[in-house]
DNA sequence: CGGTCACTTGATCGTCTTCAATACCAGTGG
DNA sequence: CCACTGGTATTGAAGACGATCAAGTGACCG
């Protein structure tokens, strides 16, 4: 473990995150909207950590005591059953913010899938602080909406889409990571393996190999390699995330 | 469509709908922690309007120009795939917030299941009192915490559970709502049909209706109507619902 | 090379879906 | 009082999708 440092570093990470802040749909990073002054306060009470890929830096069930800023990496969020079962409910990334849990528990675990470094905040220091600055609540509860949507919509998709669909939702998904505002990639280079994925979407890894393998053979991406994707027909992926267009015409088309 | 009026009725709903402040896990309600005061300023912005069973009164995609505070009846929260599937992402009862997106459109639709009566405040009004009175964001920050959690746990559970412990986890946490403090009550009278349960747990009806059937075969409930069920044995409701130990002894029990 | 690890592919199986019929319940009118 | 009706829930049988089990491929690395 790296000793804990204070340093403002974490802040330029934050505002690097922070694109166009006219964009509705940008990032909403948790200290973007702050101003210098209370930047620097923050930065004071802020320790700076790096985590390997693998370890785990929050633990479901753990008292939340912390709140987190991710300066870069990305990392796993996951809920588990006692029987070892596994739902990821998100990944993060540079910018993503975590533990707005109410309770005094974490709801999930988190553990970094490449290398993370992130801010670590104590809780009673961060309420203080907003107090006494409105704009960063402002900023949290425009986060905590985001991440109620996005969760919404993956709801949708666990509960009603096929394995195919939900792999091409996924695809889409990824492609507007990071762009918030232009457009789209259609190149993008995974950070999660299959096993990550298939977690993530409610599937096992040999479907979602399956479903690249369909998407494949109908000219919708072309794999590069293992992690990086090339979207070769959007429209049709579009499609086929929201509703089942490509699995009615499934054996073979006309 | 009923007349709106500008009455502060809805005020003593809310606080009438705050019971312990100093449980976590109560139902945060929008208003509750605001002051008198600000309440009438409230009271003063808010239209209350009644809606029949089967009204929608907020439709995914339209221009989310209000927030909707629920005084009284129950609706479901969905999303649809254009093909018609549907994903009930939650239901509403008294004291319920509504219209956290902070897109400029709603993210689901909401329908009355039984009458419903609702105040409903114009967007911008609402950012302005936001402004002055701090308490009012800090309580939907935690409203927004909350269902993010509840949003998390039921991904694991459209993910990964399988029906019977679907069904297993919708019924004890029916059996907590609006018991927030206290002790869980084992008779629950569900607000909605098996039609809408399917919706919420990504199953289908019959399967709901199976799952239903089993449980009463163990002599884990009784169905008592359609609607009302007794929780006959809470342990092993709860075993089946975080893991799979009763899936695991299916054919007899011994 | 031999090893490991991740992914892919194939074959079989099981759970849930689908389609269909029946039961149930409340309301209505003969 | 009871047949009729519409909506909802249950039950049964067949089928499909994804899970499971198992083998095979390929990349990377000592």
């Amino acid at each position: 473990m790296i000793r804990p440092q204070l340093r403002p570093v974490v802040i330029e990470q934050a505002l690097a995150a922070m694109p166009c802040t006219t964009c509705g749909a940008r990032v909403h990073s948790a200290c973007g909207a702050i101003d210098d002054h209370d930047l620097h306060r923050l930065a004071s009470m802020a320790h700076i950590v790096e985590a390997p890929a693998g370890r785990v830096f929050v633990r479901e069930g753990d008292p939340a005591d912390s709140f987190f800023n991710i300066s870069s990496g990305t990392a796993r969020l996951f809920k588990e059953l006692p029987d070892g079962r596994r739902q990821i409910v998100g990944f993060v990334g540079t910018g993503h913010f975590l533990g707005l849990a109410v309770s005094d528990t974490y709801a999930f675990t988190a553990e970094a899938i490449e290398p993370v470094r992130y801010c670590r905040f104590p809780r009673a220091k961060l309420k203080d602080l907003m107090v006494d600055f409105p704009a960063m609540e402002k900023r949290l509860l425009s986060v905590a909406a985001n991440e109620l949507v996005a969760a919404q919509e993956q709801m949708l998709l666990l509960g009603r889409k096929t394995s195919i669909e939900r792999v091409a939702s996924f695809l889409l998904a990824q492609s507007v990571l990071g762009v918030p505002c232009g457009q789209p990639r259609n190149q993008l280079s995974l950070k999660m393996g299959r096993g990550d994925i298939a977690d993530y979407l409610g599937m096992r890894i040999e479907t979602v190999s399956r479903a690249f393998g369909r998407l494949r053979a109908e000219k919708l991406i072309e794999l590069l390699t293992n992690t990086d994707v090339m979207i070769l027909d959007r429209a049709a992926l579009e499609a086929l995330a929201s509703d089942g267009s490509l699995a009615a015409r499934r054996p073979s088309a006309p």
